[in-house]
DNA sequence: CTCTGTTTATA
DNA sequence: AAGGTATAAACAGAGT
């Protein structure tokens, strides 16, 4: 195999003549990183930009050839020039809109280009995002570890890959000499296979589901590298706001519990949850209280839904318990916001940067939405439920705002595109408002109170509203939507109104219901759900025999064209950012949450940026799809006080 | 230490 | 005669 080394910028130049002169136009490349002096010994350093740094970079352009360009390796010689080096990879390749640029986990590599200040731009290739779109389904691929190149190399060519751990031997990348051939090897093996398995997946794609390379070339590519971006930049936090939150929060947690044994009559160990063993058996043995609620698995239930109901039976039997459960529920409510978000955020702030860094997986769920884990910053508590104020533990750093832009109702634009309903569409496209004419039906209230903003309660009747929308849409029944009611509004709604409800909805709304009807059967027929661009979930149950496993799939394949369309105009409108942020570096990405996206954005740039983002937003994202989008903004200092900003395009 | 069940936060 | 779906994370308890 004609692996190489070059050790000069002519070297390298000799390698990528073919593509230089245009004979191909298609180039795959891999970083080697290394953690700097200061983090050496810190766990998982190298593959943390703030931590490392790249020592070397190999290069493909044809199968079973590579090339390897060492940069800061500790023995032997690094490649001479590495300034004119790099600056040479950043004009001629990186930053080249002719040449396909392709990775394996592209993020990886977009988010060490962006710390030394290069933005990679389309055309790129992500190989990871093409396997998910290829081989999830044979391959049960769910961790992006599944479809490392470890994996997938062995699996498709037949071909042995050694480890990193097996070539570096416990020793970083950058103490391996470069010239022995082993590390060549090595490094320059990821991207002859990066390369293989661009031509690979394409041909596979080409055969049996060309939506699927769109939707790798055009969407999941580049959002990789927006999500570099992402991960790269991180969100700033208030530490010393964070640390006198978590003593507020012990304080009200050992209260409570005093109160919650004075009212039981005894010590309690009720954990830190209110979920031991011993709570509920008090509740269920020592109290003898009726079973009102059973989990899927048939246990006795103690969930809040649970507690509601005891509470309500305790006031006409056993009232001074009344209190009791009121107790256990703030308990609870403390006791998550501590454990989840003060002490699980405090834990995932970055040593280096101050800042918290979640692992964002644009493919990490079924429908094409975005994951983020440790931890997950796409559901930190919104202040109408939170006590302590945990998004205000988020801040922009000096000089900066953070700058805020919401998808005003996606899914139900979506949902309307799908249906083609006619008062549903036309409501849309005369700029009107879906969620409050709902409201103005389930609260019987006339519609111009259903607008007011000012009128009381206005947020948590819309989100009811919201949810009685959603929910019909996908399949909510009567009865849902009565324990929705109750449990989230506490309203009490008998079963005949709530079947009301649904019944003026589906009226209201006479395309709904056909569309319903024929997703349901085409995707029995067809045994998948897709998106408006054809991206793909299978069903493995729409055909089961028991109601309940089919059931569950027809919801399935009304929520997947609805929630994957939406993600799809998400990460479209990702590549229209991405392609203006070079000359705008005041524009710092930071987050995705579904149909929203956070920037930190330099402070007499916010309305500057604000026009850009809210375009990009904005933008009919293919042809066909005819209703109009709506990107709402708010910026702020801190996230849980962003202020609604009026953006004038 | 890992696994399952349950609960709860978001879109 | 009836479950909106999509996630991540924490705790509790049981088993290795």
């Amino acid at each position: 195999m004609a692996y190489e080394l070059a050790t000069t910028l002519t070297d390298l130049k000799e390698y990528l003549k073919p593509l230089l002169e245009g004979e191909t136009k298609v180039v795959a490349f891999d970083f080697e990183t290394s953690p700097i002096e200061e983090w050496r010994g810190v766990k998982d350093a190298a593959l943390d930009p703030h931590k490392a740094d790249i020592t070397g970079i190999s290069l493909s352009i044809s199968p079973e050839t590579g090339i390897y360009v060492p940069l800061l390796h500790q023995i032997s010689k690094n490649a001479e020039d590495i300034g004119g080096i790099m600056l040479f990879l950043s004009k001629e390749i990186f930053q080249n809109r002719q040449m396909i640029k392709v990775a394996h986990n592209l993020s990886f590599e977009a988010m060490f280009l962006y710390k030394y200040g290069v933005m990679i731009l389309p055309p790129v290739y992500d190989t990871i995002a093409a396997a998910q779109l290829t081989l999830k389904e044979e391959m049960g691929f769910r961790e992006l570890k599944d479809c490392g190149l470890k994996t997938l190399v062995p699996a498709l060519f037949n071909v042995e890959l050694p480890t990193f751990s097996e070539v570096t031997e416990g020793k970083h990348f950058d103490e391996l000499n470069p010239e022995d051939y082993e590390t060549v090897r090595y490094a320059c093996a990821d991207s002859d296979f990066a390369l293989r398995l661009y031509y690979r997946f394409n041909e596979w794609f080409d055969r049996f589901l060309p939506k699927h390379r769109f939707i790798c070339e055009e969407i999941e590519s580049p959002t990789a590298v927006y999500t570099g971006i992402m991960k790269y930049n991180g969100v700033a936090v208030d530490r010393n706001l964070m640390e006198q939150k978590k003593r507020e929060a012990e304080q009200k947690l050992s209260e409570l519990r005093r109160q919650i044994c004075d009212v039981a009559g005894r010590e309690l160990d009720i954990g830190a949850n209110a979920a031991t063993d011993e709570f509920k058996r008090f509740i269920y043995e020592e109290m003898k209280l009726p079973v009102v609620k059973t989990t899927a698995k048939f246990a006795e239930a103690a969930d809040d839904e649970a507690m509601v109901l005891l509470k309500e039976w305790c006031a006409g039997h056993n009232p001074e318990l009344v209190q009791f459960f009121e107790l256990i529920q703030e308990y609870r409510k403390w006791g998550k916001i501590k454990s989840t978000y003060v002490d699980g955020y405090l834990q995932h702030i970055n040593e280096a940067t101050g800042r918290i860094h979640p692992d964002l997986f644009p493919l990490g769920t079924d429908t094409g939405r975005f994951a983020s884990r440790k931890p997950n910053l796409q559901n930190a508590p919104r202040k109408d439920n939170d006590p302590i104020g945990v998004r205000n533990f988020f801040i922009a750093r000096p000089r900066y705002k953070f700058l805020d832009f919401d998808f005003s109702q996606i899914e139900l634009r979506v949902g309307a595109y799908f249906c083609r309903d006619k008062r549903m569409l036309e409501a849309y496209q005369t700029g009107g408002d879906i969620h409050s004419q709902t409201t103005s039906v389930i609260y019987k209230i006339p519609f111009e109170q259903a607008v007011d903003k000012a009128a009381t309660q206005y947020k948590e009747r819309r989100t009811i509203a919201k949810n009685c929308n959603f929910g019909v849409f996908f399949g909510l029944f009567p009865r849902g939507l009565q324990r929705t009611l109750k449990f989230k509004a506490g309203l009490e709604a008998s079963l005949e109104e709530c079947e009301q409800i649904i019944r003026n909805l589906k009226n209201g709304y006479p395309g709904l219901m056909r569309w319903q009807a024929e997703t349901k059967r085409r995707a029995a027929l067809r045994k998948y759900a897709e998106t408006a661009l054809g991206r793909r979930r299978y069903l493995k149950g729409i055909n089961c025999e028991d109601w309940g496993v089919k059931s569950y799939w027809e919801r399935c394949a009304l929520n997947t064209p609805i929630q994957g369309t939406a993600a799809d105009i998400l990460k479209l409108a990702l590549q229209r950012i991405l392609e203006g942020l070079p000359e705008r570096p005041y524009i710092k990405p930071l987050l995705q949450i579904h149909d929203e996206l956070l920037f930190e954005v330099e402070e007499d740039k916010v309305s500057e940026a604000a026009e850009f983002i809210k375009a990009c937003m904005e933008a009919v994202p293919f042809p066909e799809f005819d209703v109009p989008i709506k990107a709402e903004g708010a910026v702020g200092t801190r996230f849980g006080e962003l202020e609604e900003m009026e953006v004038f395009s």
